[in-house]
DNA sequence: GAGCAGTATATGCACAGACAAATATTTCTC
DNA sequence: GAGAAATATTTGTCTGTGCATATACTGCTC
């Protein structure tokens, strides 16, 4: 029984390994030819649900999969492409503010119907 | 309803991604413990279950969720450490057999309870 | 059997991500 | 209020991965 239960837990751990598999790849394919990447599409996402201010990166970094160094880099890499806005906060000048641009907005939601196809072809 | 659909969906593949992250850090630090990477122990775990002559570069990658080019690195790794054996194949040349050695074998045991801990505790 | 398409593997290169350290600012404590 | 501990963010560095390519070999076609 013991046995049996191990097998199944490991099977269960590949099983969620090729769907991540392949619901990242497809992911990445679709969203490329809107010139985003998986990263990118999920913090934009997280920015367009939040209020007018913004959102602080200790924030977004909590409520994104990504290390802190990596969410840095990837607003980083939002900001040069002008989807993103960066303002330090007045209270705490340690905290900094992610803002979404409109352009941000405009590029979430061209992709978002790409976005969801997948999801829907992979999953449902 | 289409919004409800959609909106699950996203929110499926959050908590995909969600576990995938917990379940993946938790596997690394417990399997850094005997020096094996995510990657090194599945290649492990399946050349272990692999007959006598091990099985082709080709098929492992397959069986992986790997690129070709970096199950490739892998196996040189693991060779590296002594932990598999790299053996042309004798029909046709192009081949390469991998094969667990008995220090891989040893090494693959020896981290298995850990691998199992980890599945428990956070699928179970 | 010479050449050519197909297959198996390894490597050059570029990039995203994690960890640790550096920097800047706040908050606590005395 | 001065210094110490804590917090927020960025950056240096290293590693693993994917894509494209290079290399080696097979099998087909003529």
């Amino acid at each position: 029984m013991g046995t049996i239960a191990e097998t199944d837990l490991v099977e269960t751990w590949h099983q969620v390994l090729d769907r991540h598999t392949r619901v990242m790849g497809a992911l990445e394919h679709a969203l490329a030819e809107h010139q985003l990447g998986v990263s990118e599409y999920e913090v934009l996402e997280a920015l367009a649900d939040e209020s007018e201010h913004g959102c602080r990166m200790h924030d977004l970094a909590g409520s994104s999969h990504l290390s802190q160094s990596a969410l840095s880099r990837v607003v980083g890499r939002l900001e040069n492409d002008g989807l993103v806005q960066r303002t330090m906060c007045a209270n705490d000048r340690r905290g900094i503010y992610a803002n979404i641009t409109d352009q941000g907005r405009a590029r979430l939601e061209a992709a978002r119907p790409a976005h969801r196809a997948v999801l829907e072809r992979e999953l449902g």
